[in-house]
DNA sequence: AAACACCCCAACCGCTATGCC
DNA sequence: AGGCATAGCGGTTGGGGTGTT
């Protein structure tokens, strides 16, 4: 048995809107308010669209000081920053960039940001290829080595510090491998990246006006900006300036916290380095697994090649990468005793008892 | 110039959250 | 406390526009 429609389907128009619908929309609303109920508010102006399709259509397009198009390099990062941290909660993200609506947002993410993001991939991939190549002729020319034991001279990531490189090694890519197509590959993907993409990385280019404002992307910008903006709000609530309702605030609000309590959690796991040998990681894929979520699919799977990868949103907070959060000492004991217990994290309670 | 392919974005759909009775 | 109505959200779709062959 089906829900009940929100309104009769049969005297409702669908599509696009008339400009005519649009003033009536808008003179009405501009003067009288919502009135608390967007079901009952196309029968008071004599329109015969559906509720859910006024509301849609006064906030995304209607509402005053809406902005279309022509996304800044700084509402990129943010975006990016924010599905980091956050995943895909649009109306949060929207609600960090003045003028923007969700949809807005989830659309530019979907045609332009992802692909931009999936350019970079394919361009360092590449690159690795490249590399790898060079190096397997170094180590002809030098007689050889032991391709199982990483070199000591190449045992630190320039971008992580204390990062073994396999963990940081490019993800096979190719545009029909599903593992790219849920989000939280994407984000896995983005945060290896540092979210670090440029104009050039975009595979695609409709030279439209609206893409001006990529000509001066800073393709300098390095993981630490993300690190910073996905860090800010976790100190501040004013460093979120909110420009929705106070409900998007609490809400978003709630999500910073979770963040923060992240935040102490994977501080702990951040010391990976120190406190999960590698040696232990890599030669005991018994042990790592159930853990993999803490580091990110992509490093089991480009070390050990097996991971179960459910992809889903179930596992979200898991999923996010270390990398983006260094440790915050201050609340680690709060989180030991409060947050952790109550976290189905299973596999986490199991090795912080052994 | 026409046909085709691809992209973008407005709008829809279905689900969950929330508030009210 | 439970049920219902509405609001809000995120995923998906379809049509128009633009680029390519």
């Amino acid at each position: 048995m089906g829900r009940a429609p929100c309104c009769d389907k049969a005297n409702v128009k669908k599509g696009p809107w008339s400009p005519e619908e649009d003033n009536k929309l808008k003179s009405y609303i501009e003067q009288h308010g919502i009135g608390g109920n967007w079901i009952a508010l196309p029968q008071k102006i004599g329109l015969k669209r559906c509720g859910k399709s006024c509301r849609l259509r006064w906030l995304n397009y209607l509402r005053p000081n809406i902005k279309h198009g022509g996304f800044s390099e700084e509402e990129d990062n943010i975006i990016c920053s924010l599905y980091i941290s956050i995943g895909s909660r649009w109306s949060i993200i929207a609600a960090q960039l003045p003028g923007r609506t969700d949809n807005d947002i989830k659309n530019y993410w979907n045609t332009r940001l992802k692909k931009k993001l999936l350019g970079k991939q394919r361009k360092e991939q590449q690159a690795a290829r490249r590399g790898s190549s060079l190096k397997q002729e170094m180590m002809k020319r030098s007689g050889g080595g032991s391709s199982m034991v990483p070199n000591s001279s190449n045992n630190q990531n320039p971008q992580w510090p204390g990062m073994p490189p396999t963990l940081l090694a490019p993800i096979p890519y190719s545009n029909q491998d599903p593992r790219f197509n849920d989000h939280a590959s994407i984000r896995k993907l983005l945060i290896k990246l540092g979210g670090r993409f440029s104009e050039a990385d975009l595979p695609i280019h409709h030279g439209t006006s609206t893409d001006n404002h990529f000509a001066n992307y800073n393709t300098t910008s390095t993981g630490q900006q993300i690190y910073q903006a996905v860090n800010i709000p976790t100190s501040s609530a004013d460093a979120f300036n909110i420009t929705g309702s106070a409900t998007q605030f609490a809400q978003a609000q709630s999500y910073v916290d979770e963040a923060a309590e992240l935040n102490v959690l994977q501080g702990k796991i951040s010391s990976f380095p120190a406190e999960l040998d590698p040696e232990i990681v890599y030669n005991n894929p018994q042990g790592l697994y159930g853990l993999e979520f803490l580091c990110g699919e992509g490093i089991v799977d480009n070390r050990i090649g097996t991971t179960g990868t459910s992809g889903t949103e179930s596992n979200f907070w898991g999923e996010m990468s270390p990398l983006v959060y260094p440790p915050v000492a201050s609340n680690y004991g709060g989180m030991q005793q409060g947050t952790l217990q109550e976290c189905d994290f299973g596999e986490l309670r199991y090795h912080r008892a052994n």
